[in-house]
DNA sequence: AGCTGTAAGTTACATATGTTACGCCGATGT
DNA sequence: ACATCGGCGTAACATATGTAACTTACAGCT
């Protein structure tokens, strides 16, 4: 009878018959506490463990360890769609369950929202609220060319649904050129506006890539402005319509200097900053933003996720 | 976020990184109740189960499941020694440790003790005492024709090592006939006796086998007995020198009227009765032993409890 | 023999856990 | 629209758990 064995019938009857330890204890003849001791070493040396039937089980291993990695606050993984078309709605769907219980907890005061087909899913699938008095502000300007996903549009289904004041960023994204957006921000109309921007406490934003398929290339870029340049300056993507490169700074090339959107180290102070983004194209931008610490709560897919930890 | 995703997440919080519920609570944005119910649900679902990762488990699961088939208060259970000259030493070994920590407990007044190979090496294997005032009574007479297993050998040994009063049963373990038996326990000095040997609080014995390897047959029966004779009547083997059927009720054969031990109705009064045998020739006597309720604590070796499970 | 260090038991206590009672809210059905 | 009901959150509690402080017992050493 010794410890091995000890271990092992301690933790039968604790984890199988469901005694107490002062049961098991007197049942072996032992002392309460020698009982918590073997249990605890049962554990611990691995004679019993807890083993995870679920295949939820590796989203929730790989979260802790994003967490861990990135000092994050919280990562939600959602299983990568087989159809990828489907990503935004998943993550959509994934970042709305996480808000909801954001602004159930009254945790948000004040929400800032970018844009993007994944954002304009998470208005969509966001439970309406009427509780708290809630702000909700675009961080990002508006569109100059019409889309299905205009940023006006996307802050204004998040306002509703929440039964919240809408803050619009009555702005373009980019200025025609640096000179010009330095003439505009200097205005105190849109400094107020890109101050406000950044005054909340919790912001949603998601990041683009820079293949042909963003949102951004199609939509948002000044006309004359080529992808391929900013590649060739290093980008690897954008978070508020900075291009950044894949250590998370922003690249040096001339369109960072028009673009009308809160300076990242503005962006830094947020409290929460929640970013929901997945699929092939953006996973060097979701690293670059994790490498310069610019997300607290990451919603991603899965396949994503597994590529990060590599 | 389904609840199964729920149910996972706290568990790994829980098992894994070692948080309270009442943390987990919080990180999660849930109730601790919520999250003690999902820990709850996700053990319950087999979501998360505790798995045995020792050679050992086997034994103990067996140990709970002959518990629970027969009343036992306890079961111990060895593994099978490869020579099966072994047995006794392993088992003795097993009983002797399941003496002490009873003894050590205070549990143990009066101990009546058998004989064989086993008890002797018990006797052998107890760690020495000389705490309580414990009285150990042999249960069965003693050998008339000479053995290095004898009974009076064996109870000494007992009384030696807890430093205990020893009581011998001073007879022979069968009378020549039925009526001579009758006449000798009418006896006020071998009724005592009798009646002393079960008197005890705790009793060790082991069983004897129907082959011509058992102890009995070679050294114990009288010389006329014919083991087959015994066979033929339905005996699988002795308790207390009474052969018993594979109901565990005596046979009717005169020899269980010359006998000279304890009636096992009388025996069937001690709280508690621990029997340690093992070994292929003495299957049928302990299932007998436990069809008809004459035990409480089994020792046995892992082989034999496999079998007494089919 | 007496001393001393270690290991184990005892007690006590601060947390953690599981469960109950109760009240709010939203859903359902008439 | 109103009443009923079930689910969920809150609070409270009785237990169970994990630890620390203290005591006792034992074994080895001088």
């Amino acid at each position: 009878m010794l410890n091995q064995q000890l271990m092992v019938k301690a933790s039968w009857f604790y984890h199988v018959e469901g005694l107490t330890q002062a049961q098991i204890a007197d049942r072996m003849l032992l002392t309460r506490r020698r009982v918590n001791e073997l249990l605890a070493a049962a554990l611990q040396q691995g004679i019993v463990r807890v083993s995870f039937n679920s295949p939820l089980a590796d989203s929730v291993e790989m979260e802790a360890e994003l967490c861990r990695r990135h000092g994050l606050t919280d990562v939600v993984i959602v299983p990568t769609p087989n159809d990828k078309a489907q990503m935004p709605l998943v993550l959509g769907r994934a970042a709305a369950m996480f808000l909801d219980q954001m602004v159930h907890a009254g945790k948000v005061q004040s929400l800032g929202v970018g844009w993007g087909a994944t954002l304009r899913e998470t208005a969509h699938q966001l439970t309406p609220t009427n509780s708290a008095d809630i702000k909700v502000h675009s961080m990002m300007g508006g569109l100059t060319r019409g889309s299905e996903v205009n940023t006006f549009e996307i802050v204004r289904r998040f306002a509703k649904r929440l039964n919240a004041e809408c803050h619009y960023l009555a702005a373009p994204i980019y200025a025609d050129d640096p000179a010009s957006r330095d003439t505009i921000i200097a205005q105190s109309v849109f400094a107020a506006l890109l101050r406000d921007a950044v005054d909340v406490n919790v912001c949603l934003l998601s990041v683009g890539d820079v293949t042909q398929e963003s949102l951004q290339v199609r939509y948002g870029l000044p006309t004359r402005t080529e992808i391929s340049e900013l590649v060739g300056a290093g980008a690897v993507g954008d978070l508020l319509g900075r291009y950044l490169d894949q250590d998370g700074c922003e690249i040096d090339h001339p369109l960072n200097r028009q673009v009308i959107s809160p300076e990242l180290e503005e962006y830094r102070n947020i409290p929460c900053r929640i970013i929901a983004s997945g699929g092939f194209n953006k996973r060097q931008i979701i690293r670059a933003c994790l490498a310069n610490d610019l997300v607290d709560v990451l919603v991603t897919d899965s396949e994503t996720a597994s590529w990060l930890l590599m």
